[in-house]
DNA sequence: ATCTTCACTTGCATTTTACAAGTATTTTTA
DNA sequence: TAAAAATACTTGTAAAATGCAAGTGAAGAT
């Protein structure tokens, strides 16, 4: 018998927050060792699907699939075409997503000076 | 068996890092679900294990106390006593864990400005 | 028309996570 | 001082996420 706190699904497919405080939000949607390397690429102008599974890390591509989708479900990231009249497609950050550059810059300056062997790549 | 150092394989069980970069180190050491809501409890002001445990998001207790290892062990974070002469424990930030507090607020402000229905906690 | 590239999807083994329960100290209470 | 409660975990196990290799169909190039 279920005790005090109710375990049902909700109808919609919406993954459950944990909380309403902004950071667990956050983490909800971007805490993970992928998403944020993703964003990352965007920042840093890469767009096609090959730019992201070429980034040394080397993401999985099933995870990043996976991860565009949710980002573009979000309004993080949208689908463009990625060259004028073709049909293969490429990704931006939304307005959203660019947002997320301050956050991606206090990682880097915190990885530059607190993790060793860590070095910049060209600029964010 | 070896009989110099090798270069492959440090002695210490050194996680393997995926690639240089500073934000792809920085989520290889603090980029998953649970890592920086702790981090953001003890910017808080909260430090013993129980009230990590108690914060709304409700992390598991083996997941905490792995966590709360990791980050010792990285320097984020160091052990005291929970009061004078008490064997209890508590944690605090290095300083190298207090230099996450921009990370921190910036995901915080993000959240706040583009996802619905969080709400800041008191403050950072 | 054929070949190659692109952007995925699928299947499966491995790893991580979540949840419940248990345990050894330490501290408080009677 | 003995019993009870709190503290800070550990252990076991089911569920979910991840990592890797291989496969697929549409698009573009030759």
């Amino acid at each position: 018998m279920p005790s005090s706190r109710a375990r049902s699904t909700p109808p919609s497919a919406a993954p459950a927050r944990r909380s309403p405080c902004p950071v667990a939000c956050f983490l909800d949607l971007l805490g993970d060792r992928w998403t944020l390397l993703v964003v990352r690429d965007l920042l840093l102008g890469r767009s096609r699907f090959k730019e992201f599974v070429a980034s040394p890390e080397g993401i999985p591509t099933n995870i990043l699939s996976e991860r565009l989708r949710r980002l573009t479900e979000q309004g993080v990231v949208e689908q463009i075409e990625s060259s004028p009249g073709s049909k293969h497609l490429a990704y931006r950050l939304t307005r959203r997503g660019q947002a997320l550059r301050p956050v991606l810059e206090s990682m880097r300056a915190w990885g530059l000076k607190h993790l060793r062997g860590t070095r910049a790549a060209l600029e964010e």
